[in-house]
DNA sequence: GCTCACGTGGTAAACGATTACATGGTATTT
DNA sequence: AAATACCATGTAATCGTTTACCACGTGAGC
């Protein structure tokens, strides 16, 4: 036995008055006589009447929902910013569809067909490697519903976006280390094609530079953020002659992968060599040392793209505001001390 | 600029038939001649018409979309699930909406409402405290979109769901600290009110049980699965007169929280103690030392469910396949050892 | 040669809301 | 008292699909 669901003609003809007024009492409540609204208030309570979403959005032309884009959703970095996110869009009655974009030749094809479909008012990227141009290309896809980028960014640099400070964040690390005495300093990296990848090699640069500290390209260890890549990290470092006393990694899962190894080889952290990391995911306070790390405020990056989101389908964002940065802190803890004498 | 997105009615008109000939061509290519159809893929192609989702959905009383409810977006532990889910849903062109309840006394309102509203063909509920029971008391709404719940379950033993074996997972995590020689064994629970807790106590006295070790009240610390009752756990560990030599955690994260606080105050693992976790979650690996843990397939968990959750949408489920479990595997790493014979 | 079936494609009625416009009545203005 | 404004409500068009139903033409079966 299937319930059919209470449509507004159930509830007009109860109430005794038009769909138009059930309409009208629902979403201005002023607008209709205080003797009609409780009639049609009581109904809608006796019937258990919700307007269905599907037929509102098509006559409104909206989804009331927004995408959101995300490489890998596994990856528990992101789980943070779409609960940011879903804090934002939740209160405003708005569903966020999540999808995973997945490095797969037809991503591309997804993206474009939930943007032409329909299906949601908004979106927001966390992939940096999806090319947005081809919304362009076809028929100005993007012009139908607004897109922002967070975290990572496309190539296009005027797109709107919200991000952190990768750069400042990387000086900050590299100067601590120096400040403790460091000199030879070393840097596992993400992945080759990643933005953030650039942004915090040259922060790593621009910081070294500062403190009059000299780039050696035998100290880069090349990584994508994973754990393992960390792991695989460490095994290139055991096997350097002359090994930098601190590392600094484009990742905290990097970093965990990186001291987990070492652990292995009876190598310590800190003592043995100082390991910074970038993010400050949750474990990292309760690791083993505990991570010295570069804090990105992962829930405020949803909630600012979600809001910059709105504010684009409303048509109320200046074009000058549109790329906000948001800050970040290094956050001491004790993975970082200075370096041994005896080394 | 504003470019409207091609309907229809603009592709019939450009091949020159009618609407229902495209939508025929679209849906069912071979009720439509060989000379048409490339007269429709034509327009369709020049036009760049993708179906507008929500009148399709309208029409079809059908949303294309499933709802995911977790208690919390941002707990690492769900987006495995997620990403399972998702593995389903988007190659079959289902939406993922996410929601979080969050605990928040409204969030049966939400999940209500988006029950009614036909916004979603079917949920996965993955919070256990979530009071299903009031969706039949508000005119059966279950019956317009089935639910399954996943990880957790709710207190009606008959609703689907897809579980793991956590009774099971933990008499195994329990007989490997006794098969070391560990006879003094504790417990860090989740929270009180979890039904996982419920079931990993239960494994945990069973399987006590059946090595001839009796159960200790005073061995069961009380957790809610977070880091940070792993670390207060550790405070009552190191406050207690005679120390059981292992501890099983009900969560992976309770089990970093205690360990890291332990070798704050100089307390090793596993030397003077031994560790089990539960979860499996990707650091875990990784943690130093590697941590002994039951592993859940928590990929699996989501994909079982959503498979399930197509079937129940389907109408092709047997009642009596409504609710299986998922296999758990202990893993056994480096947290765990012989308890020390000093002790 | 007449029916019948079938393959093809058009017409129009849904789906369930919102809202522009029309209407009638009451209050206000002059 | 006539004109005007405005308030509350109803009527019906509309959003963009899918699909039930109908119509036409062609080939087969008798």
């Amino acid at each position: 036995m299937r319930t059919e669901a209470p449509t507004i003609l159930d509830v007009a003809r109860l109430a005794g008055v038009s769909t138009a007024t059930v309409s009208r009492t629902l979403s201005s409540p002023d607008r209709v006589s205080e003797q009609t609204r409780v009639l049609v208030l009581d109904a809608v309570a006796s019937t258990g009447y919700v307007a269905n979403e599907m037929a509102r959005n098509l006559r409104k032309k909206t989804s009331n929902s927004i995408g959101v884009l995300a490489p890998d959703l596994s990856n528990p970095f992101f789980s943070f910013i779409i609960a940011g996110i879903e804090q934002i869009c939740g209160p405003r009655g708005f569903g966020v569809f999540v999808t995973e974009t997945g490095n797969t030749p037809n991503a591309k094809n997804k993206v474009v067909n939930m943007l032409a479909s329909a299906r949601a008012d908004g979106f927001i990227v966390l992939d940096g490697m999806l090319d947005l141009s081809l919304l362009k290309a076809r028929g100005n896809l993007e012009k139908r519903a607004p897109i922002v980028s967070a975290c990572e960014w496309p190539s296009d640099e005027t797109a709107p976006s919200v991000t952190v400070d990768n750069v400042g964040g990387s000086m900050q690390a590299v100067r601590h280390l120096a400040a403790m005495g460091h000199t030879k300093i070393g840097h596992i990296t993400g992945p080759k094609e990643n933005v953030l990848t650039a942004a915090r090699i040259k922060g790593f640069k621009a910081g070294l530079e500062s403190c009059g500290l000299t780039y050696d390209d035998s100290l880069i260890i090349e990584g994508d953020f994973s754990l393992d890549s960390g792991r695989l990290a460490a095994e290139k470092w055991l096997s350097m002659s002359d090994r930098p006393t601190a590392m600094f990694c484009a990742s905290d899962r990097e970093a965990f992968g990186f001291i987990s190894r070492l652990a292995k080889a009876g190598v310590r952290v800190p003592e043995d060599v100082s390991i910074i990391g970038f993010d400050d995911i949750e474990v990292a306070a309760f690791f083993v040392p505990a991570l010295t790390t570069v804090s990105q405020p992962r829930i405020d990056i949803g909630r600012a793209a979600a809001q910059m989101l709105f504010g684009l389908i409303d048509g109320e964002i200046a074009p000058e505001d549109n790329r906000p940065q948001l800050d970040v802190k290094l956050v001491v803890r004790e993975s970082t001390a200075p370096p041994s004498q005896h080394a």
